[in-house]
RNA sequence: GGCCCUAUCGUCUAAUGGUUAGGACAGAGCCUUCUCAAGGCUUAAAUCCGGGUUCGACUCCCGGUAGGGUCACCA
């Protein structure tokens, strides 16, 4: 049944970075309106003058744009005051609300409360069925500083009405916020939106994410070389799931099999180590070329750069390894992969094989890979036909005994690619050096 | 503490009265392999507890317990 009148938003307050626990309410906020072929509307919440931040908003529109979240419809709390101020006029006029004469840290201060009635509210949740609860306890809560300042409760209950919100979608850490919401509704003649309270983006320990508890910004995942769509598609797993055993779903997928009412009640951990398994799943579907630019480009960063004929074979090596372009980078600055362009610096003893650490054994050994490989022509000179010259022997000698000190006087590493990737990589002439410069030394 | 919400493997979840309780991530093992990574196969691992309702409960009801949220002139 597709409703056109839907109207969704995301109302976050410019007070920090945009972060997982915000976000996926926007996500699911934006499937549920472009499902309904609905609105989805970005209103900045910054009544609060002091804590709000340009930055932070700019942060909020540029971390919506690289996720791909479009919103039809943005605006700024602040920028309707005069709205709230005639409806704040008409509540005091019609007795819903009061001036009230008080003192906050020792100086007079008047605020504006509102008059409850003290009755039980119940409304329905789309996620959670109904809940009731008191207001009496409430008693006659402030709902603006004056008449230029109304305090939050009021001015979302007025813009959700004036925008035509018909179905608020936020955190469950708002469900305590709602009933003295809708005594406002009430009094101010707005209809009742649909509510759907979101289970809470919690933190390994089960509290509620936050920053202090070190959720990273979405900019700071883009910054570390995450792929938007990985983060979109782990996110709107994260308390809801289609059925099926289907992990991997584009945008339009989303929207497509999205239903609120399945959304899980209970809180979900954001784990960190499933993002990078949906991020390694996105990379692999890239177009190499793609990928080849994100990858040199963090080498770039790091400051190493190889020649471009090595740098598109090193490529793949790098590729398999990592699961974030940030990645790449700390693979550049570990100098991990430096023996490709630099002779490696070793102590002579590494290249001596396990089982037998001979000298005398593994300068032969290497003397006859050495040979084997001279025999190999430029034009064949690739991993393949590396592997074919080695092989046999290798294997006769026990492949431990001639693969290691082969691998290890070309890379001068423990753990390294294999010797024939590197070889071809290195090419003929300098891995006949570099095994000419081992044999030297084990011959000293 | 008051009020409110929640409860399936370690984690994210599937199963809306009848399944050997399924999948994914992480873990373990094996294969491949000179090492590392990747890949393939296999495996371990859960219905919070107690009462009902029912021929039959993960599923419905009640009570515990545990966890979380919220109690501002913040949003």
């Amino acid at each position: 049944m597709a409703n056109k009148h839907i109207v969704t938003r995301f109302a976050p307050s410019p007070t920090g970075l945009l972060h997982a626990g915000n976000y996926r309410t926007a996500v699911f906020a934006y499937l549920f309106a472009r499902q309904n072929k609905g609105k989805f509307v970005l209103r900045i919440e910054d009544t609060d003058r002091e804590r709000s931040k340009k930055e932070y908003e700019e942060n909020v529109i540029e971390s919506l744009k690289w996720l791909g979240l479009e919103y039809d419809e943005f605006s700024r709390q602040s920028e309707k005051v005069a709205g709230h101020k005639k409806h704040l006029q008409n509540l005091i006029e019609k007795g819903f609300a009061y001036i009230s004469h008080e003192e906050k840290d020792g100086k007079p201060s008047d605020v504006i409360r509102f008059k409850n009635p003290g009755t039980k509210v119940t409304f329905k949740d789309l996620i959670r069925g109904e809940i009731t609860m008191d207001t009496t306890d409430l008693h006659d809560f402030v709902i603006a500083k004056n008449l230029e300042e109304p305090v939050w409760h009021l001015a979302v209950v007025i813009d959700d009405f004036e925008m035509g919100i018909t179905h608020v979608i936020r955190g469950e850490d708002h469900i305590s916020n709602t009933p003295r919401q809708i005594l406002i509704q009430r009094a101010i003649g707005a209809p009742e939106p649909i509510y759907a309270h979101l289970p809470l983006v919690l933190a390994p320990d089960r509290t509620k994410l936050s920053k202090r508890k070190g959720a990273l910004a979405i900019s700071e995942y883009r910054d570390r070389g995450y792929l938007p769509e990985a983060l979109l598609n782990f996110m709107a797993l994260l308390g809801w799931n289609p059925g099926g055993e289907q992990e991997i779903f584009s945008l339009k997928e989303l929207v497509e099999k999205f239903n609120i009412e399945k959304i899980q009640k209970g809180g979900a951990i954001f784990n960190e180590e499933k993002l990078k398994w949906f991020n390694e799943e996105y990379m692999k579907r890239l177009p190499e070329k793609e990928i080849g630019a994100r990858v040199s480009a963090e080498f770039e960063k790091a400051g190493k750069k190889f020649d471009p004929h090595t740098a598109k074979k090193i490529l793949p090596l790098i590729v398999d390894r990592i699961s974030t372009f940030g990645e790449a980078k700390e693979i550049a600055q570990s100098g991990e992969f430096d023996f490709f362009e630099n002779q490696p610096e070793y102590e002579i003893e590494k290249v001596l094989a396990k089982k037998e650490p001979s000298k005398t054994k593994t300068a032969e050994r290497l003397s006859e890979v050495s040979k084997l490989l001279a025999g190999v022509s430029e034009a064949e000179w690739n991993q393949a036909e590396i592997k074919n010259a080695v092989w046999d022997y290798a294997t006769k000698e026990g492949r431990g005994e001639v693969l290691w000190p082969l691998r290890v006087c070309l890379s001068g590493l423990d753990k390294s690619p294999d010797p024939f990737i590197i070889a071809e990589i290195l090419g003929k002439t300098e891995t006949l050096e570099r095994i000419k410069v081992a044999i030297e030394k084990l011959h000293a």
